[in-house]
DNA sequence: CTGAAAGCGCTTACAG
DNA sequence: CTGAAAGCGCTTACAG
């Protein structure tokens, strides 16, 4: 039954390089050589060869046509979860400016474990990527040594650790944190809850950093209360609620991750505490969902296209060779203060 | 300077079947027997085998593995927005199925227009997949005869066109909204305002026609109104925000896409009207902000993981000639009515 | 049980 | 301007 010798639909029979230049007369080697634009060729036989292509429907195997060399166009980009619509909308923007250039793009997610990461990178490297753009799950990013043993072009991404050996983009995290914590202190707020997930993830901690160092240089450390929320929705819940039930409450919130951001919204709702008036509040990352509530709340951003270029402009000069040494780009976040901030309520 | 002979770090220089032949003292045909596990080798070979591809590092190139085959073991998604959360919810599921079964998976979007997603399947094809998961744009998939041509395993999810020769896996949609409505009808609305996107997405139709259906059923067709809100965010605040300031008030809404949600929360919020007092809301596709609002907004579940895994049973099926003909799933919804719907309010 | 040879679909020096 | 040959890193018949 299985081994009918008719059945043929099965097999793809794309035409190959060769096909083409019977057609047309002329070696595979020239065939090749003007589908690429280079050298030169007879005009009679680059008109039969284009005519054969387009009879044909030929087109190049991209795979076989990098077998070759010693690496393939195609960069690998590594994200922590695809769920995340930062990260979505990351892997979209790479997805064009690879495009662009010639590159094909291949993402892959970590799910936010080091073991994931770990073989989803060794994966790449299997398949010969020119580059790696990584947005690592914490700090330790476990392949290092690998990859660089490599010689592969990496740029680190989002959660950059503090001496990558690699190139780097990420946002100001200290600054932004900072930025935000001095508006809430020039409004008066004295008692500021900081919401953060893993500190072992490097923007985390620049972000706490940045919010501790405004009340420190204000000589009132204890104006910042640090609660840590794990790193999904469910724990932010968890920590956010049990919170809320104790303890003296906070004049303001601020959630340094947004599942924090979401667990503090819907927290303050079910408690009935206004925004901004029994409490003002803060999220980092912006999400369309911010603006459902009213007010809206206010809103770190993340230059998520700017940040997208910066990272393939120095991954594009990495395989022109014509980077040395590791560079290291920090680009600013907008805020926008939306209507969830106000001075504290008088006491 | 560029010319330096002394750089040899860019180069990669991985071992290769040579390197662990030579190593082994065997020919690379007996290796790449042993790494695949297939036929028989005299043990103290395979011992010496495994000794050099530990000791080398060694790693097969899959890509090269699969060149002699007529297809890789790789197979390709297309999804319309890598930003749309349960778009990124299933490629993470993908992920994961395509790596339990020894393929990898490539991901790619077509950004919601049929040009790029005809330019996404051709480079996909040319990748030679073994096969292609789409989640189309639209009931169009102007690249159906090129598929078919090929002979590609292809399994077509979510935006199910009518008659589609191919393989398809869907979710109920007209059952899931006539569910709705019939609920909707039962609590006593009879004046129900259904936001839809596109109707050139036939999921969109199916939904519509469901919730119609219950309306025709019980002889008050007129109780539906159709409110066509484009396919994005912005469009979608513009067209609700239109119908909100002009006409009757519905005393409920149904909207059938999760911009439209968004933008409904939104603009009722803004004109202070109570969710369920003024108006009950339902909204298709469950998305975590649906519950941060109080009360929580309900929803038509999609069983995402139900949705991949039958996608992916059935390509399974394909690539091991085990189907014949074309086989069309479809999987029901989950309904939650949270708190967003009750009764209208006596008039 | 094993290896030499040919092949997958291209590209790359190298002659001519 | 062009093509024969070798090669990229593997696998696949085919002998032995």
């Amino acid at each position: 039954m299985t081994s009918k010798g008719a059945s043929i639909a099965a097999t793809q029979d794309r035409p190959t390089i060769h096909d083409v230049a019977r057609r047309a007369n002329v070696s595979p080697a020239t065939v090749s050589k003007v589908l690429r634009g280079i050298g030169s060729a007879k005009p009679e036989n680059i008109a039969r060869i284009r005519e054969a292509v387009r009879e044909l429907g030929f087109r190049v195997d991209p795979l076989a046509a990098n077998l070759r060399k010693a690496q393939r166009a195609i960069i690998g980009l590594v994200v922590p979860d695809f769920r995340n619509p930062l990260f979505g909308a990351l892997v979209a923007e790479f997805e064009q400016l690879a495009a662009a250039d010639g590159y094909r793009l291949v993402a892959v997610s970590s799910a936010e474990t080091n073991e994931r990461e770990e073989a989803q990178i060794e994966a790449l490297l299997d398949w010969r990527v020119a580059g790696l753009i990584v947005i690592p799950t914490d700090g330790a990013l476990t392949k290092a040594a690998t990859i660089m043993e490599q010689g592969v072009a990496t740029v680190l991404l989002d959660r950059v650790p503090a001496n990558s050996p690699f190139d780097s983009v990420g946002v100001d995290n200290f600054a932004a944190s900072a930025a935000v914590v001095r508006h809430l202190v020039e409004l008066g707020h004295r008692h500021i809850l900081l919401a953060t997930s893993s500190l072992s993830r490097p923007n985390m901690q620049d972000r706490m950093h940045g919010a501790m160092s405004v009340a420190e240089a204000a000589g009132a450390a204890g104006m910042i209360e640090v609660l840590a929320c794990g790193v999904d929705l469910p724990s932010a819940l968890q920590a956010v609620a049990g919170r809320l039930d104790a303890g003296t409450m906070p004049t303001a919130i601020f959630t340094l991750f947004s599942p924090a951001t979401l667990a503090t919204l819907r927290e303050l709702g079910r408690r009935g505490l206004a925004i901004p008036e029994d409490l003002s509040l803060v999220g980092f990352d912006d999400v369309e969902w911010l603006q459902v509530t009213h007010p809206p709340v206010a809103a770190v951003i993340q230059p998520v296209t700017e940040l997208a270029h910066t990272t393939w402009a120095q991954m594009m000069r990495r395989l022109r060779k014509e980077a040395e040494g590791d560079a290291h780009f920090v680009v600013p976040c907008r805020l926008d203060f939306r209507g969830s901030v106000a001075p504290p309520r008088a006491r």
